[in-house]
This record gives structure tokens, C-alpha cells and sequence, in this order.
DNA sequence: AAAAACCGTCAACCGCGTTGGCATAAGCTG
DNA sequence: CAGCTTATGCCAACGCGGTTGACGGTTTTT
């Protein structure tokens, strides 16, 4: 078996699927977001992934080295996604506010995807042109260097951080999320006030709140904090 | 075969395993932590951890539902390990802060077990004790309900987020570790000022900072606060 | 027209989680 | 101590997973 995969650029395509269907790399990293998003984080496999294209699953490694590489190329899609159409405004922070809710929209907008590939580092084309634009957000708004990276990593790490967090509760397999919800009614709900007061006098608000996302309130301190900086110094 | 398994209150053990072991529910919980922290991730599986308990693997399941239920108690150890002696102190500010990095740093102790069981709402003991803990420290700081439940979710999220997120990379498997650090030094140090000024420009300052995590900076703004939303009330 | 490269397919390997049936030892009852 | 029940460990098997090596047809190059 050929050790190396062919890169896209040099790819001269050669014979159609037994289906007839010609394949990319970008129709096999579109159809796999698809399969995420229809049947799930399990349903996602080298086998189906073939099926769905037409294709024997063994024909997708001329493409990928590995379920690895083709995990990495879906990162890519997915932030590319984020900030397709975006522009500067000038306004640090409301330009810094809006890349960080399109990251955060995009990634609950595939939460499989984004539990995968929420702490990967693609190095490709999208990743880069992303943090080269926070960055520039920043330097343009008259931060130091130390400081703009300072804030920039806070950002983006507060971003990934929380869009993981909050995709990862959307992305449980239907059984495990019925299970984690009936823990709260079953067990949470339940308690008594003698054994533990404090969740029985607020589990109303509690389970009020359940399914809000706190990135909102999380990235406006941060920017509060950022324009502290920025009239300290 | 029988559908239930039976609770480990209720449970008189019987046979020893062939090669003398006597299994209990707590044991099998350690090995599986122990089995992560040494060969990640993808080195634990049923099967394996029947060998190094010496059982054959479908013994497990008389232990567990399946590899769910598992990971659940594996979640509740962890959060029981992070706050193991822990005592309040009365200042607020310090305990919650305590508390924070408590978790922070025993996720990070077990980072593929944290990968694993951070999104995850287990229910059971060590979790329970904990939240009642932090509502605790809010309600007798002063906060009202609905805001001591405001704070308390802030607080939970960012905590887990960024533990997962942190934990996340220690936990990436070998190869994939080095594969992200050198698309850094590849990819991002190599950048052109003309394309990529910003990037270029704080590379040095990037890499200096790629391996610190902001958690304990954003923590401290969560407690900023939550201590102006004290004095505000 | 011949040679080379590409790339889809086939068959196979091994490891995975899980299950049903079975054997046996532990505990209970008397 | 004898016999019954039942918990629990073990075995064999199932279907599915990722991955690989050999093969062969098709396109591109020379």
C-alpha cells in the first residue's frame, strides 16, 4: 500500500466510483459533517462514510492517512464555516465579540464535529487565517504585543473551551442525554433540604438555567477586562 | 443473561477470579484510572482491564451496565479525588477559588480521564457533595439565589470547560501531540509578514504562552465579579 | 504505442463491546 | 451437614470497527 497520500493540489483524478460517482476531498469532508450531524458521533465510521459516498471505505486512505487526518480536515471546515463572510469593522470590540459568538454559533451548529475537533491544532488554511485576524483585531486597537497575546490566547482558549463544553452536552448519544436529564430530576430534585440545603432551596433556578450556554457572560467580562487594559496602558 | 447488576451495597461477594482476585466495584474504578494515565485514551478497553484485573472481560458487566456506566463512576472518582480533605474556610473568595483549582488540577492529573468525563453529569456521591458545596460557599457569602445560581453555573462551566480543554492536549495520544507541536513550529513560526503580519510579528510571544492555561486569569475574573455583584446587592 | 502513475476494489486481519449459556462456589434454610 | 438458590466468573460467539496489501483497470506521460 502506498504510504503517502497524494495533496490535493497534485491530485489528477483518475477513475470514477464503482456508483459513478468522482471523488474530492471536500465532498468527503462535507459528507462526513453531514453523517455527524444525522446519525451522531458513533455513526460516523470509515465504513459508512464509504457507503454514503459510493465508495469501497478502503479508497478514502488515497485521501486521508487516517480517520486522524480526515478529523483534522473537518476542524478546518468547521471554523472556516465560523468566519465565512466575516469582516473588520474597526471596532475592536465588537468585532472581537462577533468572532467569538460565530465560533461558538458554528460549533453548537455541529456539535459531534465540535467535540471531535475542539482542541485540535489543523495548521490549515482556516485555522491560520482566523488567528492571524484575532490578532490583527487586537494589534489595531493599540494593545502591546505582550498583551494582545495575552488576551488572545484567553480568548481563544474561553471560546473553544466554552463552545466544547456546551456542544458536548448537545452531542451526547440520545440514551446518555436522557440519562444525564433524568439524573437531575431523579436524583438532584430529590434531595433533601436536612442532608443538602442548598441545592433544595435553589433547584427550581437551577434547572431554570440548565440549558443556558454561559459563554455570553464569560466573553463580556473578558472584553471589560481587555478594554481595562487598554486604558491602563 | 441478567439484565440488572447488582448494587455494590447489596452485593455478597461469591467466586474469586481465576487467578485468585476478588473484584470489587472500587478496584475496578482504579485499575480503569490507572489503565488511562498509562497508555491513554485508546488503551482502555473492556477487554484489556479484564486482563489487568486478572477477569475475564465479561465478568465486567456484571459490575456495570456497559462502558456508559463505566465512565460515570470513573467521573465521580475524579471529582471525588479533587476535593478529598477539603474543609471551607468562610472566605468565600478563597474557597471558591480553592475549589476551582482543585478540579483544575486533578483533571489535569488524569487528563484522558477528564477528556472523558468532564460533559458528563454522573449523579452520584463525590459530584452531589460537591455542588452542594459550592452553592454553599455562594449562599453564605451573601448572594441572593438567583444570583448565587448565576455565579454558580459561571463558576462550574468555566472550571470543567477549561479543565477539559487544558486537559485535552496533555491527553492527545503521542503522535498526534507531536504532530500539533510541529505544525506549530512548521506551519505557524514559518509564516510571512507579508501574508500574516500579525502571526509573524508574535510568534516568539505565542510559543512562550502555548503551554500555560488561562484558566486561573479567567477564574480570578469570574470572582472580580462576583464580588462587584456582592457589593452592587 | 508503451510505460508509469494513480486510485478504486477486494479480501483479509485483528481488536473491539456485548451477549447467552453454562458451571460453580457462596450463602441460606433446615 | 445436606440441599437449594442465586450470584457471579468464564467461554464462545456475533457483528462491527480501522487498516492494510495485492490487484487491476484507467488516465497521463513519454
Amino acid at each position: 500500500m502506498a504510504k503517502k497520500v497524494v495533496p490535493e493540489t497534485d491530485r489528477r483524478r483518475r477513475k470514477p466510483t464503482k456508483q459513478g460517482v468522482v471523488l474530492t476531498e471536500e465532498m468527503i469532508v462535507q459528507t462526513a459533517l453531514r453523517m455527524l450531524h444525522e446519525h451522531g458521533r458513533e455513526g460516523l465510521t470509515v465504513r459508512r462514510l464509504g457507503v454514503a459516498l459510493g465508495a469501497d471505505p478502503s479508497t478514502l486512505y488515497r485521501y486521508f492517512r487516517g480517520t486522524d487526518d480526515l478529523t483534522l480536515a473537518i476542524a478546518d471546515e468547521l471554523i472556516g464555516r465560523a468566519m465565512r463572510g466575516w469582516r473588520a469593522s474597526g471596532d475592536w470590540r465588537a468585532d472581537l465579540r462577533e468572532v467569538g459568538l460565530r465560533i461558538h454559533t458554528a460549533y453548537l451548529n455541529h456539535p459531534e464535529a465540535a467535540v471531535l475537533t475542539a482542541n485540535r491544532v489543523s495548521g490549515r488554511a482556516n485555522e491560520i487565517a482566523t488567528d492571524e485576524a484575532i490578532l490583527g483585531i487586537l494589534r489595531s486597537a493599540g494593545l502591546s504585543d505582550p498583551d494582545a497575546v495575552r488576551v488572545y490566547q484567553a480568548f481563544i482558549d474561553l471560546t473553544l473551551a466554552f463552545a466544547a463544553l456546551d456542544a458536548a452536552s448537545l452531542a451526547l448519544p440520545e440514551a446518555a442525554r436522557a440519562a444525564d436529564e433524568e439524573v437531575w430530576r431523579a436524583t438532584y430534585a430529590q434531595l433533601s433540604p436536612e442532608t443538602h440545603p442548598n441545592i433544595a432551596a435553589t433547584a427550581p433556578l437551577l434547572v431554570a438555567r440548565m440549558n443556558d450556554s454561559a459563554y455570553p457572560t464569560a466573553l463580556g467580562m473578558l472584553l471589560d477586562s481587555a478594554a481595562a487594559t487598554l486604558e491602563a496602558g
